[in-house]
Parts: structure tokens; C-alpha cells; sequence
DNA sequence: TATATTTGCTTAATCGATTAAGCAAATATA
DNA sequence: TATATTTGCTTAATCGATTAAGCAAATATA
């Protein structure tokens, strides 16, 4: 298994004695090289199994043909789909993608927008991770003039285009859903405000509860980071009330399973004692019994729209990006644990 | 926002008056450079906000510090928490991963590595897609002389390195946990024989099997893709014998997840009619109820001692790889659904 | 037949970073 | 003081692929 030597165009050239000018153009078809030529050389191409170097002619071309993918976990089936769709699209186009995780650190964010901008990717799709305020690292981005587009989690202020869900309305429909089942005192375990669209699902939650007239307490209000260890704990917080809801809304399925978990040791019913929804529709809350309420976000069509507006970008570079919002209609998918009827 | 072009070494030089050679130099703290001219080097660096083109030097030193990940899925608690682990200490050592996805299919797997090697990967760590069965894909690799890692599912006889746990061992340990808890008719849902560590699933559950005189019979032993709803269907297929199992090790926690669903819609009791046991310990096996017995691979373990691994790999490169395996011991959880005492 | 155009290639430069080879000045050693 | 060594840089080549510019031969057009 002696280390062979790739084969370049230098090799397929010295065989057919032409110039590697002449075996380039006829690789790509060039309208200038006669087709017997062409013959020639892909015979030998083949012969010789010649692969492009990538590195060489990204070099040379100045563009990779890579496009970066951050999300704060693949672990996930939401991001996972994401992923998957959009690498679907992309790969058509001839880009691949790479993927990276920010482990919803900031940090760790920070470092892998660093690694993708060495590997000199032509573009960068992200999701924000929880603990991210600070934006001078997308800043960072823009400021290469590399196309940058946010999905699920993003920032207005980072002005660049972005594809979600409309999660004011979802948390709207979700609390509308709650009291069509007779649920009277909602709670919502929310993720942080600083992160926009947690910011939203809080302000839909607000306004649906104000809307209907319905208690509108500090203490139904609880910011978590929506881990499932925490959605324990939180869910315990509420239930230490005097007054405990009888419905709580969660930001995150996995927050609500960890809930969940804990209303069964407690023994508590559900939905009859307290209904609970969650947010994302993680394939696990089909699982579980009973099964959980939640909000498909269309990550299949998130992540092709995501693809296709990062292509549209590409095609046609515009010296500034803008906020371009494309948003999507989420679907409650009602499960028994929010059953009551 | 003009699309600036991006600093270079050339830029650099141009300000200090010097020459490229120096200013790469002075960068890599060369001990042929004068600490003078070091400091304004790094000075004038920060000022212009200089990173290395990575192509450039890659294509140089034909070395990328790029390693590819193969993966049948990300959105799998085991492949996700290999990644993370890999990656953590992979890029302590200035290497970073481009995490690709067959989906389980030959095709994709295939197209895949051709995007690995395109991309001028320095090695490749892969576990490989349940279609896969011709090899001659990975032996591509081999003969380009890029060092390949498998882990979890790979094959003997591509003689190289792999890394994973016992599978037969683990095999015999669930039927003599199933045997303990006073089962006497076990069926076992495996995967496609073709697969190396599916196959050894399926011979320990064999010889475990015969070795404590249980009933081995044709019927109790199923192939299956280990989807969940592939699970849900070869269950049902075991409801309709005459002679019903009174346990189910199912190789995959996925299709255990499908088989417990329509137990429980068909009212049947777990662990005390049928007792389950799936396999690789997902975060969902301890979510459902009941939860499910299951066997842990220490993901963790293995991401990181396939990372450590690779690295001496590129530190030492032989000419030849070679079949060196690394087999640790996996665990069995115990929980209610195969908790008949 | 004389000129214009097209065809099919070659030459040489380029993308940035790195490095072997080498040179002059500074310093050390005999 | 004369030679050897070290220091601190420069020059030029290189990694492969691509492409602008250009040239000679073939072909088309007037």
C-alpha cells in the first residue's frame, strides 16, 4: 500500500504530450478543444482515476464550494432534518456542506465560525446558540463579506436573511388550544428572552393570555434553558405554587419530557390535572405516554428554503445583505397530553 | 458592505517592506527571525485582521488538517455524542471534522467519500451505512493511502483499525438477563446478517440461546432494517405465531420503540406478557413507559478513542494499515421493561 | 487568390502560503 | 586581525488547477 501519488493534470498531460492548459479545458468541456482531444484525455483521466484538487482549484477559483451549517446540536431530530434537506438541495448545486456544532456554547460558536472562515467556506447558515447575546462574531462574518443566513434561532439586528416559523402565532394558537380545553390557568416555561424567537413565543403567550382574560402572573412565567434536566426543575417550581396551574406551556420538548417525567413520579395526571404542550415536535413525543402536544416547525421545508435562498444569494451577490424574513406557518400537532375533551 | 479583500501575507509585507517569506515566518515564530521583526509582523497582522488562507498552505503542505466523518445518521443520541467527543479531541490538535451523513444508503455513502476526498480530507473516520455491503468504496480510500477509522459498524476484512464494543458478548449478557428474569421463549429482532456486528448480535443470542437450552427456533429469529416502524412490524409478525415469545430483544432501541408501541396498543403487557429489550441506550428508552432495558456503548468512549487513535495514526504513518481493534465493554441498563422480579 | 475568421492548442501568470537555498551583514572564534 | 559561524533576511520555486492572452494552422469569405 505504497502512499501512490495522486494523479494531476500534469500526469494526463505528459502522457498525451499537450499542456495542462489543454487537459483542464478538455475536462470541462471547453467549446475550444476539439472533441477528439477531449476523448483523449478523459480516456486517460479515467485510466489514471484522476480526482480534482480541490484545494488547488478553490485556490485558484477563489470559491470552495463549501457552505458552513452551525446549529446548536445535531441531536435533534428538528436540526437533523434541517440538515438533511438542506444538504439535499445544495449538493445538486454542487456544494457541500459542513456541518458543525455550537453546543448551544458561546464559546464554542465563536470557534467554529472561526474554523468554517478558514476553511474559507462560500457561505454561512446558522442557528444560533441559547447563550449567545453578543453578535460581533456574525458581525465578523458579514464583515468578510461572506453571505450569512440565520434559520430557526436569529437576530433581526444581524440584518441578513432569515427562514422560521412564526412563533408568536404558534404560542398564540397553542394557549387558544389550552383554553378550548378548559384549562384556566396557563403557565409557560419559556427559554430566555434575549433570544428572539423565545422572546416572541413569550409575547404571543402573554397576549393570548390577556386576550382571553385569564390570570397573568409573574410566577406562571419561568425562563429556563429548556434542557430536560431543567424543564424538571422548573416544572417542579410551579408545582411548589400555591395557586399550580393547570396547564403549562413548554418552549421545548425536551424541557416538557423532563416535565413530564416529573408529574409521573408525583403522580399527577395528565392532562387532567395539569395539560401540558411542548414546542418542536421531536419524534419522542409521539413516543411517550401520554404522548405530548407540540408544534411542528416544517424543518424539511425550513432547511430546503434555507438552501435555496443561500444559492439565490450566491447567484447574485448583492453588495449588502438585508433582513429578509421568510416565515413559515407552524402546525399544533394535539396529542393526549393536552386532551381534556 | 464592500466585499474587502482579504488580508495576505502579501499585504503584510507590503507594509513592513519585507518580503512574504519573512512576514510566514515571523507568523510561525521561525528562530531565524529577528523578535523586531517579529512583533511588528504580528502587530500589523492583527491591524489588518490577517487569517491564513487555508487553502493556500493546505495546498502547500498537502495536509488539510481536514478529517471526514461518516456517519449513517446524526440524529442518533450514539452518533452525535461519538461526533462531539471525536471532535473535541480532534481539535486540540488543530484538526477539524467535516461531518457528512449517508442516511443508511449505499448510494450516499459512496458520493460521500467521493466528497471526502474531493475535499482533500487528511483521513477518514467512518461508520458505515446498514445498505453497505460491497466494500470497494472504503478499499478507494485505502488506495488513495488515506488513513481510514471505522467504528461501531465496520467490516473485518477492509483491515483497518476499528473501534467498538462486544456485540456478541453483549448478546449473551441480554438473553442470560432475559433467561434470569424467567423468560423461556425469547425472540430476537436483529439486523441484516451481512453486517458484521449484527451478525455477532445475532450468533450471541444464538449460542446463548442453545447453551441454556431454550427453544431456538426459525421463527423466533427475525432480520429486520431496525427502523421503527421495521420494528412495529416484525413484532407483529412474532404476535401472529402460534407459540408467542415471551421476550423480545430487539437489536436497535429505534425498532424496540416501534415494538413497544403497538404492544401497547394491542394491550399487551410489559415485561409481564412480553418482556423488551432494545439496544445502543438512546436518551428515549429511559422517557418511555415503561422504560426500556437497553445496552449502553459508551459513545463517548469510543468518539474519543477513535480521535486519539487517528492522531497517532498521523504521527506515525506505516505503510500499511492493518486490522487492529478496539473492543470495549458495553452495559447493560436494566429498567421495567424486562424487570419481571 | 487574398484576407478574415475560426479552431485548437500553448505560454505564462495567478490564487496565497511555504520552504529550500543562498547571500550579506553581524558576531564569534582562533 | 583573519577566518568561521550565526543571524536575518531574500529569492525563487512549489503545491495543482485555472485562465487571459496569444499564436499558428485550418477554414471561411470576399
Amino acid at each position: 500500500m505504497a502512499n501512490k501519488k495522486r494523479t494531476t493534470l500534469k500526469d494526463i498531460a505528459l502522457r498525451l504530450q499537450i499542456s495542462t492548459a489543454a487537459v483542464s479545458k478538455a475536462l470541462h468541456n471547453d467549446a475550444r478543444i476539439s472533441s477528439k482531444t477531449k476523448e483523449a484525455v478523459k480516456k486517460i483521466a479515467k485510466e489514471l482515476d484522476y480526482q480534482p484538487n480541490h484545494l488547488a482549484s478553490a485556490l485558484r477559483k477563489g470559491k470552495s464550494n463549501l457552505v458552513g451549517v452551525i446549529v446548536p446540536r445535531t441531536n435533534s431530530n428538528f436540526f437533523s432534518s434541517v440538515i438533511q434537506n438542506m444538504e439535499e438541495v445544495l449538493n445538486k448545486e454542487g456544494y457541500n456542506i459542513i456541518i458543525t456544532q455550537s453546543n448551544e456554547s458561546y464559546q464554542k460558536e465563536c470557534e467554529t465560525i472561526d474554523t468554517l472562515l478558514f476553511t474559507q467556506v462560500d457561505g454561512i447558515i446558522a442557528s444560533m446558540a441559547n447563550e449567545t447575546i453578543d453578535l460581533e462574531h456574525y458581525e465578523k462574518i458579514k464583515s468578510k463579506g461572506i453571505p450569512l443566513l440565520l434559520f430557526d434561532r436569529g437576530e433581526n439586528n444581524l440584518n441578513v436573511d432569515y427562514i422560521g416559523i412564526d412563533d408568536y402565532a404558534s404560542s398564540h394558537m397553542i394557549v387558544e388550544h389550552l383554553i378550548a380545553q378548559g384549562c384556566k390557568r396557563i403557565a409557560h416555561i419559556g427559554g430566555y428572552r434575549h433570544t428572539r424567537i423565545f422572546n416572541n413565543r413569550i409575547k404571543g403567550y402573554l397576549d393570548a393570555i390577556a386576550k382571553h382574560g385569564l390570570p397573568l402572573e409573574q410566577e406562571l412565567l419561568i425562563e429556563s434553558s429548556l434542557s430536560k434536566e431543567d424543564g424538571r426543575e422548573k416544572m417542579n417550581q410551579l408545582l411548589s405554587l400555591k395557586q399550580k396551574p393547570d396547564a403549562v406551556y413548554i418552549a421545548s420538548d425536551y424541557a416538557a419530557i423532563g416535565a413530564l417525567q416529573l408529574l409521573e413520579e408525583k403522580n399527577i395526571k395528565v392532562p387532567d390535572e395539569i395539560a401540558l404542550v411542548g414546542f418542536g415536535n421531536e419524534p419522542f413525543t409521539a413516543m411517550v405516554s401520554p404522548a405530548i402536544t407540540s408544534v411542528e416547525q416544517h424543518s424539511s421545508k425550513i432547511g430546503k428554503l434555507a438552501a435555496k435562498t443561500f444559492l439565490e444569494h450566491m447567484r447574485k451577490p448583492v453588495l449588502k445583505q438585508q433582513l429578509n424574513k421568510i416565515i413559515l406557518n407552524a402546525e399544533l400537532i394535539i396529542r393526549d397530553s393536552s386532551k381534556r375533551m
